[in-house]
DNA sequence: AGGCTAGCAGACAGGTCTGTCTGTCACAAT
DNA sequence: ATTGTGACAGACAGACCTGTCTGCTAGCCT
C-alpha cells in the first residue's frame, strides 16, 4: 500500500487544513504560506491543484455546505416522518453545531462579509443558501403550511441567526430558542 | 469661521471615511492608506487620534452601535406606546435598512467574523449584542411576556438573521418575514 | 531501462500592509 | 513676537501575501 489509497493525497491534505484554518480565522486571515506548512505540501504542488487562491477557498465552501446541508438533513431526518417535526427537528443540528468546539457561526456568512458583492465567494454563498431555503420550502409545502414561502424565509432566518449568533458566543441556549421559535411559527403556519 | 467649529476636523472626516469604507469591504478589507487618501489627512494625524489601527476599527463600531441602535429604538418608538406593538415595529429599522443603498449587513457580525475570538473587536461586538438584547427583555417584561428572556432571544435572533441576510441579498421581503414572525411569536408569548 | 507523474523544497519577484519618522505650514494665544 | 498645536506631505522599514519558477526525489507503467 503505497499511495494509491485516494487520487490525490496531497489535495485532501490541503482541504482538510485549509477547511481547519479558514473557518477559525476566515479565508482572508490564512496565508498561502500558513496553508502549505500545516499540511506539509509545496507550494507548487498547491498551485497544480489550485491554481488562485479563491479556488481553495471555493472547494473549502463546497465543503462547508456539503457537511453542514448534510447535518441539517440528518437531523431532519431524525425527528420522523412528520414535515412538521422535521422543520423544527432541524434545529438539533444547530444546537449541536453550538456545543462543539471551535464552532464559528457560518462558513458562508464569513466568507461573503469579507468579499466584494459579485465575487465568485459572495455567489456560491447566496447559492448556498438558495439550495438550503428550497429544501425547507420543500418541506413546509409537504408540511401543510399556509405560506410555504414565507414559513420557509422565516425558519431560515431563525437558523441564520442561530449562525450568526455563533460568531459572537456559541450559546446553545440561543439554538434553543430558535427551535421553540421554530415550532410556534410551524404550529401557527399550519394552523 | 476658521477650523474652531469642531474640536478635531480631522478626526470627523478620518471617522466619516473609516465608517463608509469599513462598512462596504470590511475593516481587514481597507488599508490605512485608502482612509487617509480618501480622507485627505496626513498618516501621521490619524495615527495621533487612533495609535492602532484597531482604535479606528472600535470607534468606528462604536459610531455603528449608536446609529443602529438608535434607529431600532427609533422605530419601536413609532409604532407606539405598546411595548408589544414596539417589539414588533423595530423590524421597520431592519425593513428600511435593508432598502438602503449599500446596505451589507451588520457591521458587528462582519467585524467579528474577521477577527479571532478574544480580540477587542470581538469582545465590543457581543458588548453590543448583548446591549441590545437587555432593552428587548425590558420591551418584552413590559409587554408582559411569560418568559421575556426567551422571547428577547428569539426577537434578537430574527433581528440577526435578517442582518446576516443582508450581507447576501438585501432583500426587504426577509425583513417583512422577520417582521411578521415576530408578531407571531409575541402574540405566543404574551397569550 | 526509460519516461511520466505526483510531490517536496525553497528561492524569488512584485505588491500591499502597518506603523514610524522627518520636515513644513498655518493659526492662535500669550 | 514667540511659542505651541493641529495638521499636511511623504519617505521609509519591516513584515506578509500571492503566485512563479527551478531543482530534486520516488514510485509506476510500459
Amino acid at each position: 500500500m503505497t499511495a494509491a489509497d485516494t487520487p490525490h493525497p496531497a489535495r485532501d491534505r490541503l482541504l482538510g487544513t485549509a477547511f481547519r484554518l479558514f473557518y477559525a480565522h476566515g479565508p482572508r486571515g490564512v496565508g498561502i504560506d500558513t496553508v502549505i506548512a500545516e499540511s506539509g505540501v509545496a507550494k507548487a504542488t498547491l498551485y497544480k491543484h489550485f491554481p488562485r487562491k479563491d479556488d481553495l477557498v471555493l472547494a473549502y465552501l463546497d465543503k462547508v455546505d456539503q457537511a453542514w446541508f448534510g447535518q441539517l438533513r440528518a437531523a431532519a431526518r431524525a425527528a420522523g416522518d412528520d414535515p412538521r417535526e422535521q422543520l423544527v427537528g432541524m434545529f438539533d443540528a444547530l444546537v449541536s453545531a453550538c456545543r462543539r468546539e471551535g464552532f464559528h457561526g457560518c462558513a458562508f456568512i464569513n466568507a461573503a462579509a469579507e468579499t466584494n458583492a459579485g465575487s465568485e465567494i459572495h455567489a456560491r454563498t447566496v447559492e448556498h443558501k438558495a439550495v438550503v431555503r428550497a429544501w425547507v420550502v420543500d418541506l413546509a409545502q409537504r408540511a401543510g403550511a399556509r405560506d410555504p414561502q414565507m414559513l420557509a424565509r422565516q425558519i431560515t432566518l431563525l437558523v441564520d441567526g442561530g449562525l450568526a449568533a455563533g460568531v459572537l458566543d456559541a450559546d446553545p441556549a440561543a439554538a434553543e430558542a430558535a427551535k421553540q421559535a421554530a415550532g410556534a411559527l410551524v404550529d401557527e403556519a399550519c394552523r
